[in-house]
DNA sequence: GTCTATAAATAGATAGAC
DNA sequence: GTCTATCTATTTATAGAC
């Protein structure tokens, strides 16, 4: 796993989803406060990024007090770190999309990228990385950690030749770049165009960058 | 010029650089301060974005008074807005990478981008620009505008075909995304590749988009 | 044009009752 | 676990002296 391994400092002691056995371990059924809290500052984070939402906007949306946040997560910023754990989704899915056949791998690349973006269970999370990376350097971190180890774990054995770094990062900048004109700034008409059209249009740029060798023109 | 028309709202009465003749207008050499605020507030915006950044470090930054933002741009929104005026010198920079030969233009594009980067007095806007695009709506609204209205501007005559809004986009979406990982996120090794280097990988993905045929694979 | 002083709102965070 | 109440710092913005 080559995730958030360096971001998000504090482990993060989870009741588990369905009321079960624990041998040990923190009491469940506890209560869901915690996630709802986490959920609802995603939401936020997603939605305005880290500077522009307040731990009180945060309670509201969560539907709890205020002190609560502080109570569960300390700090606004552990609050953010703990709400940019990215899912294992996207690299999942990346590295399902590089196994098949070399042919049309790029447009399979795209489009499995355009899908978990669709997600949405996995959206917050991302949209809170992307959104506030621009501004706040653990997103940032996070973002970077995120792209180039998820395309290098998925596509690590297929890329060869020069350059294997500067390619790689240049397809997880084609990807970002699109995430970004297609969710954020909203590049018209990036956001309206269909998952099918643009792994037409970018598919055969990241097999551009996947080639070892470069075009002739 | 298709650039920033409908972002910033203000007229901005700059008194002209060198004291000289002033046929009817705002009497010259009266103070640099106010352009020493709009300079200020150019690099701190850059530097932390829109939330990050207050009045009073904008103040500090320029030497003067903190009163005297307010006194000259009225609010901090409005500062911002005066500081997202982007240069000129991109759009001319791309329009004359396209006028000359149909060969190596993708490539003469992202050197005529990276090089206007580059250049000390017209990055701060442009940082200014991106860094706050994913958290302020006039931002990311600049961008928008002034990205396709460059681009289009430019390539206008060249592009041709089916689909030439989104390819428009798509190529948009790649000098920002490069823009991005290059000075923002810093994607490694992005920011220390050579503008030549970088011109190669890139400038067959922009003529992917001019080619009005799709690639076979 | 430039400053001091301050208003008014909001931020993150904490103490302590229940 | 959850809440009330509050502290302290910082923010944007303004009024008014010089």
């Amino acid at each position: 796993m080559t995730l958030p391994r360096s971001t998000p400092p504090e482990p993060h002691p989870q009741p588990p989803e369905t009321p079960q056995r624990h041998p040990g371990g923190r009491r469940p059924g506890e209560n869901r406060t915690r996630e709802q809290i986490l959920d609802a500052a995603r939401e936020c984070f997603a939605e305005r990024g880290y500077d522009a939402t307040s731990v009180r906007r945060i309670a509201e949306t969560a539907g709890v007090d205020q002190a609560l946040v502080h109570h569960f997560y300390g700090t606004k910023e552990k609050l953010f770190l703990n709400a940019l754990e990215i899912p294992l989704r996207m690299p999942e899915a990346l590295a399902e999309a590089a196994a098949g056949d070399r042919v049309g791998l790029g447009s399979r690349i795209v489009l499995a990228h355009l899908r978990v973006w669709e997600d949405a269970s996995a959206r917050p999370a991302m949209m809170t990385t992307l959104r506030s990376a621009a501004t706040h350097r653990s997103a940032a971190a996070v973002l970077r950690d995120y792209a180039k180890g998820s395309i290098r774990e998925a596509l690590g054995k297929v890329i060869t030749g020069e350059d294997v770094e500067l390619r790689i990062a240049l397809i997880a900048t084609t990807l970002i770049g699109l995430s970004l004109t297609r969710h954020l700034v909203r590049l018209d008409p990036v956001p309206d165009t269909s998952p099918q059209e643009l792994a037409a249009r970018l598919g055969p740029v990241i097999d551009l960058y996947l080639d070892p060798v470069p075009p002739a023109a």
